[in-house]
DNA sequence: ACTAGCCACGTACAACTGTACTTGACTCGT
DNA sequence: ACGAGTCAAGTACAGTTGTACGTGGCTAGT
């Protein structure tokens, strides 16, 4: 593996790939934020560069190419995230999830969600 | 404000400086984990570059030069994982935190004390 | 057949990053 | 007073990133 990790303009790109999946430079332009003006052509090269990185590959079809994510979200996200808790935390990812609770709004049932998961995950510790 | 953004090489010598307060260039390479050897002229220079930025201060005394953090951590942090939220999740913090908890290892005394912190929060919720 | 629009592709380019060497000043032990 | 070590400051330099322009081919409407 050992890919070059995507830059966070990549990131921003491969996100919408996996949200509407494979699709066009058009597509995926479109599908941009409102707040996120990015011109046609730079789309254009995130994707080139996001598949010269291996993350996506693409077919031409006519004159139109199509790109699709080739690398799982889950990857790309174990990554970023590892690096950013390396750091920024000297690896502890308990301070981050602290912050994220207590400093970005996260609504009632977000919270609700959430110490679901972690019953959960302490009944199977349990055991 | 309006600093521009820390990269992710100097984050991780601001952590240090904020760990063990103002200190010297060499006390703050001699602090680096072991894994991440990085020549003393290579922290010298993100140290300069982080004050370039204004997220920390100099003096000089003598002939030894003392930095000093000039910004929180909780704003860097803040920023930084802003900005990861953005790029990577559209803006939404709970699948981040979702992806942490599930994803990377937090042990039981991890996970009861944000049990704790939701209850907590959700208790004032109530209110 | 002519034109306006769309597209891929190559190219560009300054800023930022990671990483470090070099030089010249000072300092402490001998 | 000399050599070994220490430091700041300047400089370097290739790779990455963000952002986009230009060119030339195709295409659909006139």
């Amino acid at each position: 593996m050992a890919r070059p990790a995507l830059s966070k303009g990549e990131m921003e790109i491969a996100r919408v790939l996996w949200e509407i999946g494979p699709a066009t430079v058009r597509e995926i332009h479109e599908r941009l934020p409102a707040d996120r003006a990015m011109n046609f052509a730079t789309v254009q090269t995130y994707l080139r560069r996001i598949e010269a990185k291996g993350y996506a590959s693409s077919t031409i079809s006519g004159r139109v190419r199509t790109y699709a994510a080739s690398a799982k979200p889950r990857t790309v996200i174990r990554d970023a995230v590892g690096e950013l808790v390396d750091r920024l935390f000297g690896g502890e990812s308990l301070p981050l999830v602290r912050h994220l609770i207590e400093q970005r709004g996260i609504d009632g049932e977000g919270l609700a969600e959430i110490r679901k998961l972690i019953e959960q995950l302490e009944r199977q510790e349990d055991k």
